[in-house]
DNA sequence: TAAAGATTGTTAAAATTTCACACGGAGTAA
DNA sequence: TTACTCCGTGTGAAATTTTAACAATCTTTA
């Protein structure tokens, strides 16, 4: 019934290109404006059309396919991560290795980079979606089993994987940030991972957006002095500048 | 000032893919959201961007998205592979460890199965991500390089990792069948992935719709003698079904 | 400099969407 | 059967976004 109506509606569209939510109403005399419009939240969810101000428009319509959006966590302090991205953007050249972690952070950055030929190692799968929308990125994904808070993948096994695995650089990101308990993380099996990353990393960038500084996490995962880089946005206080840099960390 | 201002925006919309107007309003603080509503009209006439509640976004941002090859395919025969889905999903029982592979109908399965308290191994990107949706459903990633065509890991490496997994059925769908070449695939280390499966897998269940019968692809990963049960939709020629049922194979 | 046209800002009204809650049917277990 | 849950659905008010109209400002050119 709902499947049904939904698969013409979604036919229609395809057909039609766009229609109003009054045309549609038209069509389906006998479900009310709100069903509708629940069928249309669905159908844009599975990526089949957009939604448009008083109707819809397949996705056809625009030219091919599309789908897939980012879900709706995007709205904390999306514009402090969009800065710290396109930063870290800048440190990804042409043939270079590099671990990424499964953030959201990390998506930005995945959005923001370059279509260079390079290596990219990541837990994260929405991360290694966006990714996978470059032409020239070769992507790796660790595998294991998935949390579903953050949708990365984690697991002891990890490690030996790893092993057989070379990469120069690894730019990760913390949810939490102090002094004393350096980065943290939620997750302990993610924290080890991100332990293992640090033994083989050449050099490690930390994203942090100042809105993390002071909180704390379970599982530390990283000392002030095990990173080479921060990269951060204008609202990073000045004392941290200063702390960072006083031990050779680069901040930027 | 206007024309630069409408060429900014739309730049930095073909980058983001989406912004909201509140978004817009951060970017150009000097202009009243009026006048970015009208840039953002004037961008629409000429085609570049898609007016959507709240904002806008970009065209190519819409013809581009999910590298076009998975998502095309999600359209075809999507009837016959939600009727398939809709039998496997009854397939699945509380407590069972099953893999399942990362094609489209497996992405249908997911949707469509129920959430259960279950262990789901898989090798596809865009079906886990579609089950984390479920709260019980334990998801493990195989983990590999990506596959853009069908967002689906694969690798040398996946071998080991099957030797300490253990799973009671798999299920998976082929992209091609005749008789003699039996089922087939497009990529080699996906096929040497799936034999790998197969290998630990008490139960073998093939989703096949049955537009794929007749077709050959290059890489043959099973033969008839190979699987347990097929399931497939109400199209499925009666001489086939024979034939599999006269190597005792379930026919669904 | 004046006048016309383009661009922008401001406000209220109109249209649309979202939200929260209620209802009824299908399925399930006691 | 009865009670109970889950899912799809309907309803109306609240919130948000868009439109439209007009005033203010800036540009251009005669």
């Amino acid at each position: 019934m709902k499947r049904e109506r939904i698969e013409e509606i979604a036919e229609i569209l395809d057909k039609r290109g766009k229609m109003t939510l009054e045309q549609l109403e038209e069509v389906f005399p006998n479900v009310s404006q709100m069903t509708l419009r629940r069928d249309l939240f669905q159908l844009e969810e599975d990526g089949r059309i957009i939604r448009i101000r008083g109707g819809a428009m397949s996705v056809k319509e625009v030219q091919k396919v599309s789908g897939e959006e980012y879900t709706k966590k995007t709205t904390i302090n999306t514009d402090a991560k969009i800065v710290i991205a396109q930063k870290a953007a800048g440190l990804i050249d042409a043939n270079s290795s590099i671990f990424l972690d499964g953030g959201t952070t990390a998506m930005y950055l995945s959005k923001e980079m370059p279509d260079l030929k390079c290596n990219i190692f990541t837990n994260g799968i929405a991360v290694a979606m966006e990714l996978a929308q470059k032409k020239n990125v070769n992507i790796t994904i660790v595998g294991g089993q998935l949390m579903r808070e953050n949708l990365s993948t984690a697991s002891p096994a990890a490690r030996e994987y790893f092993d057989r695995t070379n990469f120069e650089i690894a730019i990760v990101s913390a949810t939490a940030f102090t002094p004393e308990q350096g980065f943290s993380c939620n997750s302990q099996i993610e924290s080890e991972l991100l332990k293992n990353v640090f033994t083989k990393a050449r050099n490690v960038y930390m994203m942090l957006d100042s809105s993390k500084i002071g909180k704390i996490n379970p599982y530390t995962f990283a000392r002030i002095e095990d990173i080479d880089v921060l990269i951060t946005d204008d609202h990073f206080p000045k004392e941290y500048k200063e702390l960072f840099e006083s031990k050779n960390i680069v901040v930027m």
